[in-house]
DNA sequence: GTCTATAGATAGATAGAC
DNA sequence: GTCTATCTATCTATAGAC
C-alpha cells in the first residue's frame, strides 16, 4: 500500500550491524545514536533518515529473533502437548540463540527491552506463548525455577566470556544437553 | 585510621535502599540520580551529599554482596579442591541469591556494572575467584556451559517474574537442586 | 542519503546559602 | 543534611541545505 518497495537498501542493513555490535557491548540503554553514527563514520542525521526513532531501531535490531520464534513456536504448537512439544520448544530456542549468539543477549538483562517487549508485537504475544508452553498448564516451583535457569542461561550465553570460544556447535550441543537435564527431559534416540 | 566512626547515618541508608530499588527495576544505567532523590523526596544535591559519584553509589548497593561471596570463598577454599569445595561455593551462591533476591540481579545484565567489577576491588580480584572453583583446573565445554547457566539463572532470579511468588525457603531449595543437577553433584546425605 | 546546525530535555556534578 | 541555582556534557530528535 503506503509502503514503498524498498525502504531497506544496504545503508538500513548497515546500521542494524552496527547497532547490534553496540547493544551486545554497552547494552541499549548504554548505547546512544552518536555511538552508533560514528562507529558507521557517519552523522547522528544519517541514522535518524533510516529509522525515525530509537525504539524503532531496536525493535528492527531484535526482529529476526522474533521471525525465527514465532516459526518454531507455530511449528511447535502444531504437535499434541507433552514431552514432544516441549522438547521442540527447548531445541527451537537452543537453535536460536546458536544462530544468534550475540542478540539474544540484547533480549534479557535490560530492562528498557523488557519494556519495549511487553508493548510492542510480535513480543507482547509472543512471550506468553512461549512461556506458557515450556511452564506447563499448572507449573509447580521446580519446573519454574528449572524454567527460569534455562531462560536467563540461554539468552545470557551469547555475551558469556567464558563461552566465547566455543564453536557454535559445541555450544548448541551442550546448551541442549544443560536444557533437557534441567526440564527431565530424555535425550532422543538419534543422538550420541 | 583516618575513617571517622559514623559516616554511614540514617540518610545514607535510605539513599542504598531507593538505589537498589531502581536499579533492580531499570537497571544501573537506567536509573538516574534525579530518580533515587525523588524517590527519597529530596534533590540531587542531598544524594551527591552522601555519595561523591553514581559509581561510588553503584559500588555501595554491591558492597553487602561482595562482603557475603568473599566471606563463603574464604571458608570454601579451606577444605581441599574437589566435589565438596565445589558444592560450598555452589551453596554460597545459593545463599546469597537468597539473601539478596533483588540485589544480584544488578550484578548480572547490566554491562556498566561489569566494567566496573573488572576495574574495582573486591570484585576485581573475586570474580576469577569465583570462576576457577565452579569451572576446575581445565573445563571442558559442558563444564563451560553449566557454569554459565548457573550464573545466569542465579542472578536473574531475582527479577524473574515467574520466581516473584516463591518464598526465599522454597527459591533455595530449587535453585539449588537445579544447581547441583547441572553439575553432575549429588545431593547431600542430609537433604530430603 | 548525508550533511550542519540546533532545539529541548536530561544526565552527572559542583558552589554556596541556610 | 538539605536546599536553590547553575555548569557542562550528552541525549533524542528535528529542520533544512546540498
Amino acid at each position: 500500500m503506503a509502503r514503498p518497495v524498498a525502504p531497506r537498501g544496504r545503508g538500513r542493513e548497515r546500521v542494524l550491524g552496527a547497532a547490534l555490535s553496540l547493544f551486545a557491548e554497552h547494552g541499549v540503554s548504554g548505547t546512544s545514536l552518536h555511538m552508533i553514527a560514528e562507529a558507521l563514520g557517519v552523522t547522528k542525521a544519517a541514522v535518524y533518515h533510516q529509522f525515525r526513532t530509537k525504539e524503532e531501531l531496536v525493535l528492527a535490531v531484535l526482529r529476526p529473533v522474533g521471525d525465527e520464534i514465532t516459526a518454531f513456536m507455530d511449528a511447535a504448537e502444531g504437535c499434541p502437548d507433552g514431552p514432544e512439544r516441549l522438547d521442540a520448544v527447548v531445541v527451537g530456542l537452543v537453535d536460536l540463540v546458536s544462530h544468534h549468539r550475540r542478540l539474544t543477549a540484547v533480549l534479557r538483562g535490560d530492562p528498557a527491552v523488557g519494556r519495549l517487549m511487553r508493548t510492542h508485537e510480535p513480543w507482547r504475544s509472543l512471550t506468553p506463548r512461549v512461556a506458557r508452553a515450556l511452564l506447563g498448564a499448572a507449573p509447580d516451583p521446580a519446573r519454574r525455577v528449572a524454567v527460569s535457569m534455562i531462560g536467563a542461561g540461554l539468552m545470557l550465553s551469547g555475551v558469556e566470556p567464558q563461552l566465547a570460544g566455543l564453536d557454535d556447535a559445541t555450544l548448541h550441543r551442550e546448551l541442549l544437553r544443560s536444557a533437557r537435564l534441567l526440564l527431565g527431559l530424555p535425550a532422543p534416540a538419534g543422538s550420541a
